[in-house]
DNA sequence: GCATCGGAAATTGTATACAAAGTTGTGCCC
DNA sequence: GGGCACAACTTTGTATACAATTTCCGATGC
C-alpha cells in the first residue's frame, strides 16, 4: 500500500497508527476495518491486528460488532454529550494545574504546536491541524504531570474527533488556535485561575460549534431509517 | 477447578470475572496469571485468555511483560496519587448530578448495596464488601446518567482496589459505611450541593487512610533491591 | 563456596488452520 | 417480475502449532 512495510509493527504501534488515522478524518466514522484488509496493509497478521482493534475498542474509537468485524465509531448524539461532560469535569482543573507547574520547556513545546498548526491549516492539512489541536490538550495534561489522567483525556480528545466528524458545524476554518493562543498566555503567566477559566471557555465553545440535535443522527439500522 | 467450567466463557465474562477477583483481593497485587493456568481453569484456549488480559492491561489493572507474561498490576504511590486525584476531579461533580437525577429506584438500589455490604463485613466477608462499596460509587454515576463517566470511575474504583491493598493503613474495619450512609441522606433530600461536599470529604478520608510515604514502596527490581 | 556458563524446560509471541457465522449471488417457483 | 431458498463465498471466532524468549538448574571452573 504506502510505507507501511518499512517498519516493525506491534499492536501498540498499529493501533497508534489508526487511531492517528481516525484522528486526522482520514478514516471517517463507520469506516470499516477488515483484519486481512488491514494484515496486508501492514504486512502481519491477523492475530496483531485483532489485538489493535481491540485497544481501540477499549477507546470507544472502534466498535466490534460479533461476526461482522470492526468499524471506526460513530458516535451517537448522547455520547458526544457525555465526552464533552466529561472533558469539562477534567480539563479546567488539569489547566490550573498545568499552569502551577509550567516549565520554560513545557511553554516551548506548547509553542512549537501551536506553530505547526498554523503551518497545517495553511497548508490545506485540515486533517493534521485537528490532530495537533488535540495534542495541544494532551500536552497540557502530561505538563500538570497527571499520567492518569492524561491517559483519558487522550481518549476523549480522540473520541471529540469522530464526534467533530459527525456533528461539525461551522463551515469556517477552525478559529480556535484563538483559544489555545489565550491558554498560553496565561500559561506563561503561571495564572491558574485564568487556565482554567480560559479552558472552560474554550470546551463550551467547542461543543456550541456542533449540532447536535438528534436530527442529523445517523440511523441506528437502515431498515428503520428507509421505513420513515 | 470450581465450577467454572459449567458456564459458556467469553474474553468478557472472562476479565469480568478477573476483574472482580481483583477488587475483592482474591488476587492480591503481583500475582502471576499464566495463560495456560488460566486456560485450564476457564476451560478456553489461551486466545480468548489473551484477550481478556489485554482487556485488563487496558484498564491499568494488570500488567503485561513482555516475554514475561501477566501480573496484577501493583500501582506506585505516585499512581496512586493520581488516581485519588482523577476521582476528585470526577465524582463530586457526578454525586451533584446523581441528586438532582435522584429516582425512587436509584435510592433502592443504594438502600440495597449498603445493605448487602453490611452483610459481607459481618459474614467476615472483607473482599466482598470492599466490591460492593466499590459498586456503591459506580451506581452513582449510574444514576448520574453518565455513562461515559461511569467507565472512568469504574476503572478508578479497581484501581484504588489495588491501591487499598498495597498501602491500606488502618486496621479497623473499613468505618465509610458511615460516609456512604451520610450520601444516601443527601440523596434522599435531592440534595445536590451536599452530595458533592460530601463525596469530596469521603474522598479525602479514604487518601488520608491511606500510608503513601514513599518507604513502603516496593523495589523496582530484586537484584537493585539487593545490591543497596 | 561462589560465580558463571550452557542447556533443558517452561512460557509467551505470532502465524496459520479450521470452524462458525454472515453476506452475496443464482435459480427456481409462483 | 418478485419473493424465496439454497449454495458459494467472504469474513470473523477460536484453537493449535511452531518460533522466540525467558527461566530454571546443574555442571564447570576458579
Amino acid at each position: 500500500m504506502n510505507s507501511l512495510n518499512t517498519k516493525v509493527w506491534s499492536a501498540e504501534t498499529v493501533s497508534a497508527d489508526l487511531e492517528r488515522a481516525i484522528h486526522e478524518h482520514r478514516l471517517p466514522p463507520g469506516t470499516k476495518l477488515g483484519e486481512d484488509e488491514l494484515g496486508e496493509a501492514y504486512g502481519i497478521s491477523r492475530t496483531i491486528v485483532r489485538a489493535a482493534l481491540l485497544a481501540l475498542s477499549h477507546r470507544h474509537l472502534v466498535e466490534l460488532k460479533r461476526n461482522r468485524g470492526a468499524f471506526v465509531a460513530q458516535p451517537s448524539v448522547r455520547e458526544a454529550r457525555e465526552v464533552f461532560e466529561a472533558r469539562a469535569l477534567l480539563e479546567p482543573r488539569t489547566a490550573w494545574s498545568a499552569a502551577e507547574r509550567m516549565t520554560d520547556d513545557g511553554l516551548a513545546l506548547l509553542h512549537e504546536n501551536i506553530r505547526q498548526e498554523h503551518a497545517a491549516l495553511d497548508a490545506g492539512e485540515n486533517g493534521r491541524a485537528l490532530y495537533l489541536s488535540g495534542q495541544f490538550h494532551i500536552e497540557i495534561a502530561r505538563i500538570a504531570d497527571q499520567t492518569t489522567i492524561e491517559g483519558f483525556i487522550s481518549e476523549l480528545i480522540s473520541r471529540s474527533s469522530l464526534i467533530i466528524a459527525l456533528y461539525w458545524r461551522r463551515r469556517a476554518a477552525m478559529c480556535e488556535t484563538q483559544a489555545h493562543h489565550a491558554l498560553l498566555d496565561a500559561f506563561e503567566g503561571r495564572d491558574g485561575a485564568t487556565a482554567e477559566q480560559l479552558m472552560k471557555s474554550h470546551l463550551l465553545d467547542l461543543i456550541a460549534s456542533l449540532d447536535l440535535r438528534n436530527v442529523t443522527q445517523p440511523p441506528a439500522s437502515l431498515r428503520e431509517a428507509l421505513n420513515r
